[in-house]
DNA sequence: CGGCATCCTTACCGATACTG
DNA sequence: CAGTATCGGTAAGGATGCCG
């Protein structure tokens, strides 16, 4: 049985739940991981623990807000650990939970098809926006000559 | 070798390239499915090809706007294809196609995780939450009686 | 029916400055 | 070093109305 068969099960399965993120597990992790920079620091922290600048130095173009931001919400969420040790200058270590660790399989399964996959999406992107410039421009070819006028019913009584 | 082992890998081989978003297929993925609705469309897809209004149903509290735009995204994409039938009122039925199909696996394994482990992530909140409760109600108790001042050493020169 | 255009309110997130 | 606090620009996204 094919994985988008299963995964249209599951979807028809969900229907009779109500399906309000703070319920739907799905829409939760999405939350959380939909944004710029979770998966990054997941992925960084994967290769080994890191200290707080060598994260920032890491994962490029990142923030300290947005760093301290998304760490703290990892840590909520269980999937990653703060270590403080309480020395002059502070030194404080982040690493994956196991429950961090076990979310590496699903994500290698995404990255995987992303790269498996990103020349097939480039191409359709190209395809569109060819599509889009000759549609436009069979448009103002044909240009003023009065487009006939789509006899419609009206279906809203 | 584990999962998140390999991750780390990978990571680390992403370090030495660029890592802007229109380059790295993984932000590029994400910049996509990372938003509230893609994810929800392509499952709902996944059961069967779906007419925009009965999208609109089974999708819940989405606005009309939002499924427009989200499904024009996936359509650029390559991963869902548009089929109108010109009659009155017209026809415009969506389906997956064959790539979209394809990303159904790491889709799968995604939410098989999220519903597998959702336990576990309210636990995580559960504890941190209290945990700063706790932390906070330590500090009132403690309150006024002039909190030890840390002597810290200047290491701004 | 299946959209697109407009307005308007949120929320994200970067820059900057300050602290233990 | 490892943060917190505040400000402000911008973009996501809901509500509404119109049109083929």
């Amino acid at each position: 049985m094919s994985a988008h068969r299963i995964l249209g099960d599951r979807f028809a399965g969900w229907q009779k739940l109500a399906l309000d993120s703070s319920q739907c597990p799905v829409r939760n992790l999405l939350d959380r991981i939909g944004d710029r920079w979770s998966l990054l620091i997941l992925c960084a922290l994967a290769a080994e623990p890191r200290r707080f600048s060598a994260l920032a130095r890491d994962v490029p173009d990142i923030s300290k807000r947005m760093l301290t931001q998304t760490l703290r919400t990892l840590e909520t969420d269980g999937l990653v650990h703060r270590e403080v040790e309480p020395s002059i200058p502070p030194k404080v270590t982040y690493s994956l939970t196991p429950l961090g660790q076990s979310f590496a399989g699903p994500m290698l399964g995404l990255i995987d098809w992303a790269e498996a996959n990103f020349a097939q999406v480039q191409a359709a992107r190209l395809r569109f926006a060819e599509a889009a410039r000759t549609y436009s421009a069979s448009l103002s070819a044909i240009a003023s000559p009065a487009a006939k006028p789509l006899a419609h019913a009206h279906w809203k009584l």
